[in-house]
DNA sequence: AACAATGATTCCAT
DNA sequence: ATGGAATCATTGTT
């Protein structure tokens, strides 16, 4: 773990880098923002507001990392490729995650799959991207596979393909999910069906918690499960228990199918976990935790066994049921500790009420796998204020904060003039390359894991060195099918930084036509606020997709009267939010909707838990 | 393609 | 609000 990716760039570094990129790339013309990539350039009102032509600005690492995190959630990718592209490549050596992410995704825009994969198949990544980087993975396969057959494929063949193509296990916590479930959901309803039928809400509740389900899916689930239970004649081969049991006694069959469970206290909140063994293996710098027999094994129980450390350990109901470990568990995946690069922060309400709640469970395992509710651990949020301002109907209090920490090199916290600057290709609109960093010229050969260009990018996983960069998503999202639109609304009051390090390259960098601030009400932000308001929920052409979000779906109006299927079928199979649209189930904070960047949507996706207190 | 499993939704009754 | 029945859609298997 270096610690130098801490350092802001070294102006002399970054005029080299830039220029030498600038020569290598040919003709480049520098721009602090391309006016055709902003929101606003449709109107005719493309007033970049921050004048800031030549004058190109040093992004420390983290600040990179956070302007493309802010570049994806608006949903540009040809703005995203530009400023990867005028990134120098020593940056883009440092195989930040977020900057990988970013990379990934434009590669996946542009139809470079070759790339995507060696991206993903090298590079670890937090759990709290497996989501859209497995979405992205699949769906490139997809394509491709599409694209050679020349026909759209059907379920079966996708199934096929995703058999042939599994994950990489930098994009996966290893988690068995079958039908959207995790099986370590499964066996906490199953066991808990066992010993009663019927929950109570709280007991749903804290089930939800506990399996990172909605409340809807948990009530769901009992609810098919009693009327399968009931009619076995339809409910054909209840395969598991059922079929003989006919009353909440049973308890017998359904025992062997949840056999590994070690501890079934049979207090509430119990979970049956997994106890195939599991191993640790260092792989080159990092850690893994590989299972061995049972593949449904909990990665959290393996975590416990390594690190014990519960409280990291988060996991987020995402796209359909599927979990997703925030960073938190990264450590426990790859043994880096708890310095993520980056943080999703949520409300610490939450946490607080969470972890009182979890940990105040009974036994270890139990509070362990409660983590895996939707919350998380509050990092340090030096330089950092918080957001209050939350829209009227209180639909989206989503907030992006950009700060740097005392950690930062940025010891004066001004900004640094140099080399950075937005690119700006006028006429390569949507041909953009990555710099020529890690392309494996084997374009064409398939998946070749641990292929040789990217290797030395991130083995050291310096990516995370510790880099306390906060990047603050603190949204809570009303599940409302009109609130997709505004998803990415976030609150006029972004604070800017002490330091105004970010807060002000970032202004630079991001500011558009203020006017299109999407904040409805609440006070005027500061330049940057606005700006970076203003880049991130820039869904301009997409704002459509507000009020129906059902648009979204590629079957177009092959849905009966419901919407059951809501974004399910996203090209990239997954839900942007909680499949149980209704009630409890919170939602996914989604942004950029569009047909084309929806993908792109579900980075940084977080489900809140409606956390409707409990007790 | 057919079939099975399963999560979600709708409608209705309480 | 919650449960039950019927039904749909998607996922997974053969």
């Amino acid at each position: 773990m270096s610690s130098s990716s801490s350092e802001v760039i070294g102006a002399d570094e970054i005029k080299r880098e830039s220029s030498r990129a600038l020569e290598t790339r040919g003709s480049v013309k520098l721009a602090a923002l391309d006016p055709a990539g902003l929101p606003m350039e449709n109107s005719g009102s493309a007033a970049v507001a921050v004048e800031c032509a030549p004058a190109s600005l040093a992004f420390s690492p983290e600040q990179v990392a956070c302007v493309c995190e802010a570049l994806l959630q608006g949903g540009n990718v040809e703005r995203l490729a530009r400023f990867l592209w005028s990134l120098p490549q020593s940056e883009l050596l440092r195989g930040n995650e977020s900057i990988l992410k970013a990379q990934a995704i434009v590669a996946f825009h542009q139809a470079r799959y070759q790339e995507l994969y060696c991206i993903l198949e090298n590079h670890n990544f937090s759990p709290c991207n497996h989501s859209s980087l497995q979405d992205m993975w699949y769906k490139a396969r997809y394509t491709e596979a599409e694209k050679a057959r020349g026909r759209p494929l059907g379920a079966v063949d996708k199934y096929r393909l995703r058999r042939k193509y599994p994950l990489p296990r930098t994009i996966w916590d290893g988690e068995e999910t079958v039908y959207c479930f995790k099986e370590r959901s499964r066996n906490a309803l199953k066991d808990m069906y066992k010993r009663n039928r019927y929950p109570s809400p709280a007991e749903k509740r804290n089930l939800a918690k506990i399996t990172g389900l909605s409340l809807t899916q948990v009530s769901n689930w009992f609810k098919n499960r009693r009327q399968r239970d009931r009619n076995p004649s339809e409910a054909q081969s209840k395969s598991e228990s059922d079929g003989n049991h006919s009353t909440e006694d049973e308890s017998s069959k359904g025992q062997e199918e949840l056999s590994p469970r070690p501890l079934s206290s049979g207090s509430a909140g119990s979970v049956a976990l997994g106890t195939s063994p599991a191993v640790a293996y260092s792989d080159g710098a990092t850690t893994v935790i590989q299972q061995i027999g049972d593949a449904k094994m909990s990665p959290l129980a393996a975590g416990m066994g390594f690190n014990g450390d519960l409280t990291n350990t988060n996991s987020h109901y995402l796209n359909g049921g599927a979990y997703v470990q925030s960073h938190g568990s990264n450590s426990l995946l790859n043994g880096l500790g708890t310095t993520s690069g980056h943080f999703l922060t949520f409300d610490p309400q939450r946490v607080s009420h969470a972890q009182e709640r979890l940990l105040g469970g009974s036994s270890v395992s139990y509070a362990s796998y409660s983590m895996g509710a939707p919350e998380t651990t509050v990092g340090k949020l030096e330089g950092m204020q918080p957001l209050a301002s939350h829209s009227e109907h209180g639909a989206v209090p989503s907030v992006v904060t950009f700060a740097t920490t005392s950690s930062s090199s940025s010891p004066s916290g001004a900004p640094h003039l140099s080399s950075y600057s937005m690119v700006n290709l006028p006429g390569v609109e949507n041909n953009l390359g990555l710099p020529p960093l890690l392309l494996p010229p084997s374009s064409t050969a398939p998946s070749h894991a641990g292929s040789a260009p990217l290797d030395g990018v991130v083995s050291n996983s310096s990516q995370h060195s510790g880099q306390p960069l906060l990047y603050t998503l603190n949204q809570a999202v009303k599940q409302e099918p009109l609130d997709i639109g505004v998803a990415y609304t976030y609150p006029s009051s972004v604070p800017l930084d002490q330091s105004g390090n970010l807060g002000y390259t970032a202004s630079l960098f991001l500011s558009t036509n203020l006017s299109h601030s999407p904040n409805n009400g609440g006070p005027l932000a500061p330049a940057a606020t606005a700006a970076i308001t203003s880049v991130l929920s820039s869904t301009e052409g997409h704002s459509g997709l507000t009020h129906n979000a059902r648009g979204l779906q590629e079957t177009g109006g092959a849905l009966p009267s419901d919407y059951r299927a809501q974004e399910a079928q996203l090209p990239l199979s997954d839900n942007l939010e909680t499949p149980a649209g209704t009630g409890e189930g919170p939602p996914g904070v989604c942004g950029d909707l569009d047909m084309e960047g929806k993908e792109l949507a579900k980075l940084q996706t977080v489900q809140m838990d409606e956390d409707s207190n409990d007790l």
